[in-house]
This record gives structure tokens, C-alpha cells and sequence, in this order.
RNA sequence: GCGCCCGUAGCUCAGUUGGACAGAGCGGCGGCCUUCUAAGCCGCGGGUCACAGGUUCGAAUCCUGUCGGGCGCGCCA
């Protein structure tokens, strides 16, 4: 690529200048004036050598061997900047890349050799997923995505809460709606689960199980109950996830931790360590010394364990499967509780392990009014009443379009509109259209190529655009992934397909038939081709990046 | 009281390892349909980047303070 030339030549400069190393920047100019590639070397190394930045990019400059770049010229402007503009040949001959590279094009292998274990949802098994936990679904997901894509060896994991107290309320609330089921006065305890969907399960609980149930001693009985309605629970949030399109590699339960003995493991070595203390009755761990506020208790007085002393054997456990590096997705009510979590693995010797990506809440708005409650749940909306409103693809490209640690505002309004107001469509569309030109033209998409001096042909301005948009995918890929952050896929994908709507309607026959994909001129038609080709690859691979399919032909569906 | 996140166009949001006139989508206004699918396209208007200081050649971006919104601060999970 001419742009990775450009900048091993930029940085061999700066070392010949008596910069050192420096991290070059090159960035597209908004402004077409400013040329194809633009740099702030000399603005970054006027600081460091202490000189005038203009004088400084002249020479610069000077230096640059252009033919060898595939640049046609070099200029500095503003205070400082270096403008490049490529040669034709070398813009038109990234089309021909970009077709080579096909499915693997924006994959690159920054993180090779890294494996990364990303834990998100984590949804407790004591009801349906709400929408705040499809944010995470979608979020991790695209954050995991995007760690492949940079060649990191991922792994998707779901950690359930199986064990402790938020449980035993659960069964205590089912067995309260089983006796209310069976005519018997009873009522949901306090911190117990209101939803209407337990009065289901207990139905069902019922009809299975009832006789016997009625036979149990109230211990066992709980305890059936209990383990009934995990298994359940789960089962309809993994029905949920599925259908959502987001699928783990494992499941890890608390209650395995029990069952190994990592518990009193990790308790055995946070205290060889010289790590803990007792006080009060108490173990505390001495997680302020490693950057808490304060030390924190991982026994109580009445010898039960907190929830803290679990969390830090499953991260020790992931450590010792070999992952050099955990993701967390939490939800925004969890974030006080990262400084002692990361606290807790340096004191085990892992200060950088764990990095946690906060998701916000979700509110949903319907006509101008915030849509709260669900009939099922309760108190909250559920994913699945979501996304079976608005399609998969519609709700997961909502929850990725926004940077995840703000809160965001979900316009199922918008969601629903199936025209190109809408996001999704605007950019599922734009393919679409690609792959109607190829039917059109009688061609299979993954079957054009064009030579060289077929492709010379791409000399309009809005081709010209397009070339170098695409060329972009493969940084904009990277930088998200560097950012856990799918939003910039989106808003790089919305603005390519804007871009491939202007090019596509310039040549519409009312306009411009020149410009037409399937120009009568057959080199041109070959070289269009090829370009449609390019950015159907680019428009794919993003969005099936994002979890989103890209489909060959857009069919509305017929409005209610 | 302390900590974290946030405050950018009428609305929803990008941009925040400092850089060229602050951007997009939606909404608004004005044009354009016997279409390589108008589910659209082209153009226009719209902002004291919450406020006040500071650092810098240069600040939406960094620092300090103020105001406003959200969340968290348990021997809960």
C-alpha cells in the first residue's frame, strides 16, 4: 500500500533529522484541497527539534522520494502539514487489492499471537434479558469481533451467577408462585422477582413437577424448585442470545468455583501472600495498597464469603487458562466496583490482566415517550421484545452505533422506518445495490476483476472518493479494535455508504449515463465493475464484522 | 462528602494520545422521479463546543474551579 510506504519512508526521515522514533500520522484531509494523504510530522517534530514547522516540512519534503510512494506531489500548507496526492495508477491499482484480499480485507495482525477471553452479558439466571443486557450482548460481541479481525485469539465467555443469595430469592419467589398456583396464600419475599414471568414457571413447574413437589419437605422442595428455575431461566436466555446472534465458546458458573475448590484456593493464596488480615471478626484483603480506596472484606464475620472473593477466583482461573488478557463488559452499576477488582489481581501478580468496558443504560423512546415497562418482566423492557419489534439486525446495529459508556437514547421510532433514514438500511442497501448491478450485468460479485489499464478508467472525482474511502477500512478497523469500539465501524460504514449512493445515482439515467456502472464502453465497465466489486467487499466485511448481515436484495417489509 | 461518566446544531450523536474553517444522521427549507430499485438523489440554512480562568505557536480535546445531568460509594450481589 502506497500509504505504508509513505510512512516507513516518513519515519526513516524523521530518524535522518535526529527525531528519533516517532509514531507517523497520516490521515485523510476533510477538505480535498488538502490532498489525498495529509501528515503533521513536521508540526510533531518543529516541538521536538525545537524549529520552525513550515521550514521543517519543506525539508521533509524534499526528502520524500515520490516515485517510490506512488505520490504525484508533496506540499506543506497551513502551519505546517504535508499534503500528498497519490498518482492515479497507484489509487486504481488499490481497487486490485482490495479484490485479492476479498473476505480478508481489513484483517490485519496487530494482535497476533494475544489471547484475549472476552466475558460479557453475565446475566444473573433469575429472569429474562433486558435491553441494557443486549447492549452488552451486541457490545462484546462487536468488541470480540473486532479483536479477531486484528488477529487476537478470542474467546467468548458467559459467567453465571448460580450460586448465592439473588438465587435462593428466586426460588423462594417461584415456590411462592407455585403455592399461589395451587390456591395457597403465599407472597413474593422481599428482594424476591415480581415478574409475571415466574407465574409462567410456575405453571409449568407445576404440571411437571407438581405432585412431587408436594410431597417434599420444604428444604428439598426449595431446592428443586431453585435448580428448576436456573435451568429454565438459563435455557430461555440462551434461546434469546441465540436468536439475537450472539453465541459463547463457554460458560463458566460460580458454582463450579465451589465445586474445584478455587474458593478456599484463592483464599490459601491471598494469604500466603501476606495479602490479608483479619479484623473485627473478618478477612480483609489489602486491595488499598494496590490503588482502592480501601481494603475490602472477603470473609464476613458470620464466616460466609462475599461476592468479591468468587470474582477474584474466576479471574484467577481465566489467567490460569492461558489467556494473557480478560475484557470485561459490566454494566454501568458495576463501574465502583472495578478499581478493588483490579486492585485485587495485581495483588495476585496480575496489574494489567483485566481491563473492564463499562456499558450505560439504555432508554427506549416510542413517539416521543420513554417506553418502560414490559408486561412479562416487569419492571424493564426485554431484549427479546426488542428485537423481535425492529429485526436483530436493526437492534444490534442500535446498541453498536453509540460508544458504549454513554448513556443512549434507542429511537424505536427510527428503528422501525425502513427507509434509508434508517441507518441499518442505509448501509444494508448500499450493498444491495452492488450486488443488483452484478445480477444486472450478468455477473457473479465474487468473480469480477479488471486489469490495470482497465481500471485507469476510474478517473471521476466521485470514483476517485470512493478508492480512497475504502482504502481506509483496514485502519478504521484497527483504531476500533485499539478502542474497543464498534461505533467507529458504524459511522465509518454509514459514511461509506453515502458515498457509494452518490457515485451509484450519478450515473442514474436521468442524470448522468456516462457515469453508469454498466457503461457501454467496455473497459469502463469493467473497471466500474471491479470498483462496485471493492465496495460491496468493504461493505460486507464490515458488516458482518458487526454481527449484521449483508444482504444480496433489500425486501421491504409491507407496512401494517 | 468522595469517586466515575457526561454536557458539541432544534433532536440523536461523532470528533477528546492538542493541529488546517467544529462534523454526521434526523428534522427544517429549496430543487429533482417513464430509476444500473426514488426505500432515493442534489443543494441550502443551522453551533458562545455548559461557564470562567490557565498551559500552548495552536484547546471541543490538557489543567483548575463553577454550574447542570446520570451512576457508584456495605461484613449486598
Amino acid at each position: 500500500m502506497a500509504t505504508e510506504q509513505l510512512r516507513a519512508q516518513l519515519a526513516a526521515i524523521a530518524h535522518e533529522l535526529g527525531a528519533g522514533d516517532v509514531a507517523v500520522v497520516l490521515e485523510t484531509p476533510r477538505n480535498p484541497e488538502h490532498g489525498d494523504v495529509a501528515s503533521n510530522l513536521a508540526l510533531v517534530l518543529a516541538k521536538r527539534l525545537r524549529r520552525n514547522p513550515r521550514q521543517l516540512g519543506e525539508e521533509i519534503a524534499a526528502r520524500i522520494d515520490l516515485a517510490a510512494t506512488g505520490l504525484e506531489s508533496a506540499e506543506i500548507a497551513g502551519p505546517g502539514f504535508i499534503n500528498f496526492r497519490l498518482a492515479g495508477a497507484s489509487l486504481q491499482s488499490q481497487v486490485t487489492g482490495i479484490l485479492a484480499a476479498d473476505r480478508g480485507y481489513g484483517r490485519s495482525q496487530t494482535g497476533a499471537g494475544r489471547r484475549v477471553l472476552v466475558e460479557f452479558v453475565s446475566a444473573n439466571p433469575t429472569g429474562p434479558l433486558h435491553v441494557a443486557h443486549g447492549r452488552g450482548a451486541a457490545l462484546g460481541d462487536g468488541i470480540a469481533a473486532l479483536l479477531e479481525w486484528t488477529g487476537h485469539a478470542v474467546a467468548r465467555e458467559f459467567y453465571v451467577n448460580d450460586a448465592g443469595v439473588q438465587i435462593d430469592r428466586l426460588a423462594e419467589s417461584l415456590e411462592a408462585r407455585w403455592r399461589q398456583q395451587r390456591g395457597e396464600a403465599a407472597s413474593i419475599p422481599e428482594g424476591g422477582y415480581h415478574g409475571d414471568y415466574l407465574i409462567d414457571l410456575a405453571r409449568v413447574v407445576d404440571a411437571d413437577l407438581g405432585p412431587e413437589l408436594a410431597t417434599l419437605a420444604s428444604e428439598a422442595r426449595r431446592r428443586t424448585l431453585r435448580d428448576y428455575a436456573v435451568e429454565r431461566l438459563r435455557q430461555e436466555q440462551d434461546a434469546d442470545l441465540r436468536e439475537f446472534g450472539v453465541h459463547f465458546d463457554s460458560y463458566f458458573s460460580e458454582s463450579e468455583l465451589y465445586a474445584a475448590g478455587l474458593l478456599t484456593e484463592t483464599r490459601q493464596e491471598l494469604r500466603t501472600r501476606g495479602l490479608t488480615y483479619e479484623q473485627e471478626g473478618a478477612v480483609w484483603l489489602r486491595t488499598a495498597a494496590f490503588g482502592d480506596d480501601k481494603d475490602r472484606v472477603l470473609v464476613k464475620s458470620d464466616g460466609t464469603f462475599t461476592y468479591f472473593l468468587p470474582d477474584i477466583a474466576y479471574h484467577r482461573d481465566k489467567a490460569r487458562r492461558g489467556f494473557d488478557h480478560a475484557i470485561n463488559v459490566w454494566g454501568a452499576d458495576h463501574h465502583g466496583y472495578v478499581p478493588r477488582m483490579k486492585a485485587a489481581l495485581a495483588a495476585l501478580g496480575l496489574p494489567d490482566f483485566l481491563d473492564v468496558e463499562i456499558v450505560q443504560m439504555v432508554r427506549i423512546m416510542r413517539g416521543g415517550v420513554e417506553a418502560k415497562f414490559s408486561k412479562r418482566a416487569g419492571d424493564f423492557v426485554t431484549l427479546r421484545e426488542l428485537f423481535e419489534e425492529t429485526g436483530r439486525d436493526v437492534a444490534r446495529y442500535f446498541f453498536l452505533m453509540r460508544r458504549g459508556d454513554t448513556q443512549m437514547l434507542f429511537d424505536l421510532d427510527l428503528a422501525l422506518d425502513q427507509s434509508e433514514k434508517n441507518p441499518v438500511y442505509k448501509v444494508q442497501y448500499a450493498h444491495a445495490r452492488m450486488m443488483s448491478i452484478f445480477r444486472k450485468g450478468g455477473v457473479g460479485a465474487d468473480a469480477v476483476v479488471a486489469t490495470a489499464a482497465e481500471l485507469a478508467r476510474l478517473t471521476h472525482e466521485l470514483e476517485r472518493d470512493l478508492i480512497k474511502q475504502l482504502t481506509l477500512f483496514p485502519g478504521v478497523v484497527e483504531r476500533a479494535a485499539e478502542a474497543r469500539a464498534p461505533h467507529v465501524v458504524c459511522d465509518y460504514l454509514e459514511q461509506t455508504a453515502g458515498m457509494v449512493n452518490s457515485w451509484y445515482h450519478a450515473g442514474n439515467p436521468n442524470r448522468n449515463p456516462a457515469l453508469a456502472v454498466l457503461a457501454q464502453d467496455p473497459a469502463t465497465r469493467s473497471a466500474r465493475l471491479a470498483l462496485a466489486r471493492a465496495t460491496r467487499v468493504v461493505l460486507r466485511n464490515g458488516l458482518e464484522l458487526l454481527g449484521l448481515s449483508a444482504p444480496e436484495r433489500m425486501q421491504r417489509e409491507d407496512s401494517e
